[in-house]
RNA sequence: GCGGAUGGCCGGAUGGCCGCGGUCCCGGAUCCUGUCCGGGGUCGAGGAAAGUCCGGACUCCACAAGGCGACGGUGCCGGGUAACGCCCGGCCGGGGCAACCCGAGGGAAAGCGCCACAGAGAACAGUCCACCCCGGAUUUCGGUCCGGGGCCAGGGUGAAACGGUGGGGUAAGAGCCCACCGCGGGACGGGCAACCGGACCGGCGAGGCAAGCCCCACCGGGAGCAAUGCCGAAUAGGAUCCUCGCGCGGUGCGCCGCGGGCCCGCCUUGGGCCAGAGGGUCGGGUUGGCAGCUAGAGGCAGGCGGCAACGCCUGCCCCAGAGGAAUGGUCAUCGCCCGGUCCGCGAGGGCCGGGGCACAGAAUCCGGCUUACAGGCCAUCCGCGCAC
């Protein structure tokens, strides 16, 4: 089940994801969504904080994974949030579609100061930690 | 060349790989003809997108007339503009050698209020020291002390002491008188105006603060795109009709008419809303979707008018529309800055760095203001120095 590529050096991070990688995974927009998932099982680690939740039967198709980002206030103004934002997503994009698993929703968490300034290359690797510790594996 | 002033502009570049949102085209799937999938073309943040401080557009609500009032804002003059508290030109006052900059800059003989400290006295002021006169006492004949009065020139205080300097005058003084300056009024002249100049007159009688109240002039309904409209879904509250019921009056005993409270700033005329119980009918606040949602007081170029702000005309262009919120992620090269080090008298140059590249992200849309900002470019002007 290794995806080509995976073993994630900086040199060709770039052409790790095959196309259409992200229709595979669904978008988390209400807000209910995002306080059920802080509730259930989470993981720090230093560029960000991944929280993590199988979901009900009724609740979305038990095939797809859904993901939401969220930065809250103390990570900096508008500018640094947004930034941080999109290196969240891209992670998402880059490493849970191999990751994941079907029926879970998944929100990553960004940090001050580190979720924009850390080298992205560490950020997939401990996204991928983080999955492997939640899972239990 | 050095220092300075003003106005305007830019605000990283290029290329791999992988992505996101809008729109158009092509192909496919499903076939509830609207979704989904794939491919391609094209467009995709700022000068402040920011603060949300003014002015509008646009929605919904309110809005009958007259009189009286209340509240908020603006405040030299003229122009520009859809409008403004913005902009341009000018005036006055202040600063600077200058270019230029700064100023909420109407009214203080309508009234009220305030003017700390210091000082004798701070608004129709006042006698602390000093000066002068008169009377008395005393005397070492210079004066000293006491009482009464004159007086505001001098000392001293202050941000400010009821004009300044000089002369005359006087017991000493004082615009008391005179000259000049200042001040007030002002015929007349210039200017659209703010305002400027000013013959002549007045001895010169009364300070400042109106970003204290106030007076005057002008302007001003309220809420905001989470406005507002449409569609779909379960429960509590609304609108209308019918019946019954309360009080008073009239009754031909079938019924008929009237009724209280509150609100619209106040008053007059006027208007609106609500009012017990039961039943029937109807439309609607919150969450989701769609619309509003981007062609506009629009941009660029040229011409014309105007000192300018700006206006007019012609041609061309279409220039983000998201909605847990797209406009990117990552890598490399170049550029700029910084640090270290080496070479060179110096201007400068070489090498190294897993150092840095500002302020900051559209949220209905425009016009302004204010604030933040690494580094850089252009134009005009002023002062000083050098050369000719």
């Amino acid at each position: 089940m290794t995806p080509p590529g995976a073993t994630g050096s900086a040199k060709n991070a770039g052409t790790l994801s095959p196309p259409a990688a992200l229709s595979r995974l669904d978008i988390l927009k209400r807000r209910t969504d995002f306080l059920r998932a802080a509730r259930a099982k989470r993981q720090a680690m230093p560029g960000f904080i991944l929280q993590a939740r199988r979901r009900g039967s009724d609740e979305a198709p038990p095939d797809r994974i859904r993901v939401g980002v969220t930065c809250s206030k103390k990570v900096g103004n508008a500018v640094a949030r947004n930034r941080a934002k999109r290196r969240l997503r891209e992670l998402a994009r880059r490493v849970l579609p191999q990751h994941a698993r079907p029926g879970w929703d998944y929100v990553l968490v960004g940090r001050r100061e580190t979720t924009e300034t850390l080298v992205f290359a560490d950020l997939l690797d401990d996204l991928r930690a983080a999955l492997r510790h939640i899972h239990g594996e």
